[in-house]
DNA sequence: CTTCCTATTTATAACGTTTTCAATGCACCC
DNA sequence: GGGTGCATTGAAAACGTTATAAATAGGAAG
């Protein structure tokens, strides 16, 4: 119970026999120091298990040394996120930075949330997903001044950094994979176009649709946007009619599992699917389908690295990175 | 860009034209301020949009409203984990509390953090699950005087506060089940007993086994612990001996995908399987298997409730709280 | 020997809170 | 009319750090 006071900046200049300035500069590697005097310090301070005070850092720099992940309702659950998250971390390594996962619950707008982090100076960077075309949170913290990496392009005119999957490709090649296993009416299962990798997804598909000459549905429906249950009745539904998609390209392995269900429950036994994984539970699923992977750690890395870039000043111009589609995954056939 | 200058206490002061003191009081809502003087201090700050520094209090206070869950390695990716934090934010909503999700890196001994976060008073509270009966990191944080919660029980004679799932009931109601459905060759798929839960979940189903007068087993595998193709071989090679388990009791949905398959792969077609679920794929699972619930938002909010009684001073004697199994959901059969 | 420069160190203030202690005003009571 | 007590407010210090500006010492230059 006996707790040895914790080491202060205050503690080492007393035993080094100097004044804090000094140390705290030593300690911070600035350039005015002599030599044997920052080895000195530096020395004391592992000695005596000296690790500085975030919270007076803060309060005397402005800076948090925060990265702040928002993460839309349901993606928590299962989701992406999480993958995202250890990428992040990974990312931060041997930085100052923590991040903080901030949830978005549904009862409080999300511009809220972001002005709450940009007002209280809550952290000094954000990581969002869920991009629409001319999004406003984009605007505000643009605006603001509030760095920022995004998962997912805007159109708007300024730029700003971001990293996002080629869902055009993704889609693009689902189809033709589709095509080849003899699809003559392939569904996209997709969120609604008003974010911007929605619209990807649907010009890769229907590009394919039209080179292939196939004719494509969109079914609404998406992981984590819509829990499994609502996903499943779509499709149930949509089964259930006599012009019935006869093969089906889907953003998730929850939905994977959603469309298979169906296709078991309404009796379908030709099922063919190409499903976006985010983790390798997809090699479990039996049937066994075709996925095509998506890396989600490596997002989560890519954007806490233009973020520290972006951080340390580097103009957001070149701050972009398309993540490919890697070859699809023929799994078991 | 025009930054209008983050209010302070002191901005609120000039404007009410009191001291910096009184209105950290009026807004504290400390006993010795006059009434109106309160309600005017708090009509200003909400006007001008105060809220308290966050580094600044917690410099002033020592206090940090921080609390920090701990993830094991694995548990993020597709885990319990991050139905827990939701559970947690939800249970600090309205709380000066943030949740800091930090995870458990495979190269840093947990230990370690948890020193860390002793050390530099990175939280206030801590929330962790993986207890073993005789936990180091319990006895350090006891020791220490670090408030915390665990997800599981010790057998430690100090007391603490624990949240735990009755796991020995769930694997005697999984048994009934399965024997009732004709098995009679049970097998459980489990982690080492180093973790008391094991020991439950293994108590509970021996237990069973006896009273119906069949034969258990217990196989090495488990969700989060192991990755899923681990899983997936153990439980192959197993089914490819001629006294192979005629029913499985498994820990997770992932673990009861890879057991699907390895059925699938080996050929096997009578498949009795019981899971634990915490989230609703399981309905989505085909075959359907039964699946008996364990909320774990629920498990992360009582977590939180107890921990924060717990900072409040409340005696760890009372702070507890089993967790008992649902019904078990006979799903379409 | 003085002057000026460089290298290194230091004193002091400040960041925005909360806390401790003291001050003020005012009514009350003998 | 001056204690006494109560209700309310205020001044000042402190938390641990960093930034600004100033001080010191030791040479080099004049």
């Amino acid at each position: 119970m006996a707790h040895p006071e914790r080491p202060t900046l205050k503690t080492i200049a007393a035993i080094a026999g100097l004044a804090v300035t000094t140390v705290s500069r030593a300690l911070a590697g600035a350039p005015q120091i002599a030599p044997e005097t920052r080895a000195r310090v530096q020395r004391i301070a592992v000695e005596i298990g000296y690790s500085p005070d975030r919270a007076a850092q803060r309060l005397r720099t402005g800076r948090s040394n925060v990265i702040a992940l928002i993460l839309p309702p349901h993606e928590e659950i299962l989701g992406y996120g999480a993958s995202m998250f250890r990428g992040i971390t990974r990312a931060l390594r041997g930085t100052p930075y923590h991040v903080v996962v901030m949830p978005h619950f549904e009862d409080i707008p999300e511009a809220e949330m972001l002005d709450k982090i940009i007002r209280n100076r809550l952290a000094d960077g954000v990581l969002f997903s869920r991009i629409r075309p001319d999004d406003m949170r984009v605007k505000t913290l643009l605006e603001e001044g509030m760095p920022f990496v995004t998962h997912g392009r805007t159109e708007l005119a300024t730029p700003h950094p971001w990293v996002d999957y080629d869902n055009f490709t993704y889609a693009y090649r689902a189809v033709e994979r589709l095509v080849a296993l003899g699809v003559r009416r392939p569904a996209l299962v997709s969120a609604p176009p008003s974010q911007t990798f929605c619209q990807h997804l649907r010009a890769g598909f229907f590009r394919a649709c039209g080179e292939a000459g196939v004719v494509g549905e969109v079914l609404p429906g998406f992981d984590m946007e819509d829990p499994p249950d609502v996903i499943y009745r779509h499709i149930r539904d949509r089964l259930a009619r006599s012009d019935a998609p006869d093969g089906f390209i889907c953003p998730g392995e929850v939905s994977a599992l959603a469309i298979n269900a169906a296709w078991v429950d309404t009796g379908v036994d030709t099922r063919h699917l190409v499903m976006k994984s985010t983790s390798d539970i997809a090699n479990f699923i039996r049937p066994q389908f075709d996925s095509i992977f998506e890396d989600m750690t490596e997002t989560g890395e890519r954007m806490t690295g233009l973020l520290l870039r972006y951080i340390a000043g580097e103009p957001a111009e070149q701050l972009h990175h398309v993540i490919s589609p890697p070859p699809l995954a023929v799994i078991g056939r």
